[in-house]
DNA sequence: TAATAATGTTAGATGAAACTAATTTTCCAA
DNA sequence: TTGGAAAATTAGTTTCATCTAACATTATTA
């Protein structure tokens, strides 16, 4: 197994992933925008990334992933997914919620659970069967609304 | 509000609190025996929780919970016992790993997403109505046991 | 009750992750 | 083509949370 990386640079990390597929490049200030810090603390994250081989980074020039990058991003965005689909399609919350709240869990949550939300949500899209499951999702939306709880 | 402490001093919280209860004086050596870390680790933490007003410590003494470190746990314990609830409830892991895990991602998880878990309980405890609910956690076991997720 | 073991604290170091300010490199437009 | 703006990096600081090693205090027990 993998050293795994600081949920710090995992988000970095994600980031990059993401500009790569946007603009191709990937540039420094775009990675402080969409972390929300400066300048030179992408920097220095690139740089510890570059360390621990995720990434291909010399001074001034575009940043790529490496393979073992790639691979750290596609195990994380899998992670991602799985999390939002359960926090939309189990807990009824909006799509833009749940994936605010993927980011920040996906770096705690333990795999383990990360997989057994997955096989709930097989379980519940387990269709014809276990059709109990669908009128429960409806049913529960609507036990949500009568509740006190404000919807995100 | 109050502010937000951070994470690794929450834990001390709880881990105060809950030896608190068990030996009534709360020894050095017993919280870095629970953190799993140096006893000057936990003199480090244990000012900086008693700067934040949380707990009343002097050196060499004792330490007890102020009136807002025992209102930080209340929340704190509160959000725990959702949490892992609802890990055991209605995902089917074992106690103790519900236990573990609700450890940590209860300073992580929004309060949001907590209270959703908590309605999502009412809504599968909500017995007589809803009785499928039932019915789906025991057809939830099997369909685990069938798939190829370890068991935790 | 004095010596020793156990417990607790201090001081100083480290590493992560952020910041500001200063500097360097790159790039574009006059 | 060069000179200034934009972008990126470096240097140095901060805070948090940990560590080790050394020192201080409390407790035990011979």
């Amino acid at each position: 197994m993998k050293e795994r990386v600081s949920g710090a640079l995992e988000s970095y990390l994600e980031q990059i992933a993401d500009l790569q597929q946007e603009h191709g490049a990937v540039r420094t200030s775009d990675l402080a925008e969409r972390m929300g810090c400066k300048r030179s603390s992408v920097t220095n994250a690139l740089q510890r990334l570059s360390e621990k081989g995720l990434i291909n980074y010399q001074s001034y020039r575009p940043v790529t992933l490496t393979p073992d990058g790639e691979k750290t991003i596609a195990a994380l965005s899998r992670y991602h997914r799985i999390l939002a689909d359960f926090l939309a399609t189990i807990l009824a919350f909006p799509e833009e919620f749940a994936q605010q709240e993927a980011c920040r869990l996906e770096h705690r949550v333990s795999q383990c659970t990360i997989e057994r939300m997955q096989v709930y949500l097989d379980f519940v899209g387990s269709g014809a069967k276990n059709t109990a499951s669908e009128v429960n999702f409806s049913q529960f939306k609507k036990f949500l609304k009568s509740s006190t709880d404000k919807p995100a």
